[in-house]
DNA sequence: CATGAATGAGGTTTCATTCAT
DNA sequence: TATGAATGAAACCTCATTCAT
């Protein structure tokens, strides 16, 4: 599935647009979330991607297309990484599971927290159209993790309530790690964080309370 | 508590001063959820006060100070909302203090939903000193929650591990509803969000579950 | 001879009218000299003048009027100084005369630097009628010099190829204090520089050579 | 020696860069000097180097850095030319070359009488840095005149008492010609301001008179 | 394919002047 | 007479995009 299907490009070699694209996504990454999206002009990703400003014009329609493929390749790596994850988990109990991909997640988020800051700064950029392929790459996150809870719903392990929601709030206090870091880094570390909200919702979903003792 | 002295203006007469200026974050609080901050123009702003755009400059420094006006007052309007509610709720029961300030917070995030998510979106914009006065006014709404939440642990009726953390999540979750309303909104309502939330807040920390039964 | 004839004003109170043109050339003087003409906004001088903006347009017609009047006074002054000079001067004998001429100007210049090098600055924004006059004004300075040095060629004590030329060597150098302090100021005094180009003046004009030797 | 040196440009040719401030200084004096410096903007400096304004500010940094290079460049060609002068007058006798020297710079002076008192008006808008310099170039003027003067007095032909004090006189009473020329314009033509300064000059300096006749 | 000079619309801010009170 | 809030034209500067080379 190619995301980047409608962005202009005055180059007919798909290859070559492909990898610049994933160049220009790369180094375009560091200067968006160094000066946010308004603030950094066409100059300086030039500069960031070791192009000039008409060579980037021939791989990419607009700077807008740009911010697209930054946030584009930014969460379809989180993705990815989602999935291959539950691809993994797929034998392992459910409460492991989970907190297997919570703990992944979440460090996942920690190290590009600087890029998850800026998807919620700067997605509302995006046009009508590569805003909606942002979103629902975006509720494919959820859709994943909630397949995991429902696995241990199924297995009889998890009681929940309404999977899709905890799910949502299984992503998103990820988020706030990356988001909210302002408040959260001086109050206490990743590792505690990701200890913490793992425990905190594996005890409301838990059948066998026992369960919930891990080392 | 004035957040916003040392915003320079031209004119002298304090009174007016704060009059207009109330008047201009209101009233630009519309445009800049319409359409952000970077998008806006001064002009845009101007038209929205029904002043000229000289005369906006008579109680403004620049537009950022505006920036500041808007984000200041619907924070400053949100944590009164929120200090209020815990006065009266300071004889309550825990459990149902907590139930009604959940309600009462999410049902403001909810009213204010597009303000909420500028505020994700633009705070940064702020230069480093207002954007920490900001910072410290949300602050101060964990701060608010987490002591209802030791209320609840002192009187025995609460078992919290991390009440600043749990704290945390309440209030973020409920922004959750503004910042993911894409996704949130399609599937279900913010009464419904309200009560899941709530509920699955309080098993986790009632010592004596029977509480939970609410009307 | 009044020089504010055209000046517009809304006050009918001739009196009044010209106290307060008085004051305010008093008070832009100072805020004029230091930031420049176009640099100083009218808020800056109606503060100086310690009067409203729209009270100091009952006196004026508009900012250029204001740079007029201070010019004008600037000029007056020192023309008043020159003439009153030239009086007392009329019975001494004509090498002392303009030795203290000289020195009485050249103070002048001294203690006015800045408003002279001002003249040389902004004497250009005037509008043309009220440049011209501050020009005739100017030129009535080297005429009474003129008129003291053909005392001198009269009496024979003094031979001289061009009076007016002179004179006007010796009002501009005298302005060149002020002008050039930049440069003059690091290398001598006012005291000096009035001995020495005093010296060198009469070197060239005197037929007795041994009326140079003075005091 | 190039004191353009720290002028922001966007562009990295550097001989592009050199030949298009060349040509902006020249274009932008002709305006700066009709118009004066505040009065002039840069749209009508963009139109009469034939550029857009956008261009324009690839080449220079702000409004400020026109001024500074057309000023920069009109006191380097003066400057040029009194050194050249200097250089070719090492061999003659010390009253001709004198009375070359006031000759050429006279001329240079009435030549660019317009450069010239824009100079006198406007340095003033320079930054400190930016107006150190030009008084630094300003300064070598006088020097120059002053080393002439001092063969002369080594040579025995000449006797003067304060050397940088006649070397500045005969600087700035050249420049008078232009400064003002509204007094001097109708009273006399170039030519005999010269012949007449400059048998004023001799007369006070020359050890031997009769070396004071010239054609 | 690659370059970067050129464009010009549009941004924020200033300020001389007016006028209702 | 005195005030100062209001006006809006005009100033300087930025920057996404194009196109000749």
């Amino acid at each position: 599935m190619q995301l980047t299907d409608d962005i202009r490009s005055s180059s007919s070699d798909p290859e070559l647009v492909a990898s610049r694209r994933e160049h220009i996504a790369r180094c375009a990454t560091h200067v968006f979330v160094k000066k946010g999206y308004d603030r950094t002009n066409v100059d300086e990703i030039a500069d960031a991607c070791g192009m000039s400003k008409g060579n980037l014009y021939n791989y990419v329609g607009s700077k807008e297309d740009i911010l697209y493929l930054v946030i584009d390749r930014g969460l379809t790596n989180l993705t990815k990484t989602i999935e291959d994850l539950c691809d993994r988990l797929s034998n392992v109990a459910p409460a492991d599971a989970l907190r297997e991909f919570i703990k992944t997640l979440y460090r996942g988020v920690g190290e590009d927290a600087d890029f998850t800051l800026f998807t919620y700064q700067e997605t509302k950029n995006l046009s009508p159209t590569a805003r909606q392929r942002i979103l629902d790459a975006a509720s494919r996150d959820v859709a994943v993790c909630e397949e995991l809870l429902r696995r241990g719903v199924e297995s009889g392990e998890f009681k929940i309530n309404n999977p899709m929601l905890l799910a949502h709030n299984i992503i998103t206090l990820g988020h706030m790690w990356a988001v909210r870091r302002w408040f959260l880094g001086k109050r206490c570390t990743l590792e505690e964080y990701i200890r913490e909200q793992t425990e905190s919702i594996l005890k409301t979903i838990l059948v066998d309370e026992r369960t919930t003792i891990e080392s």
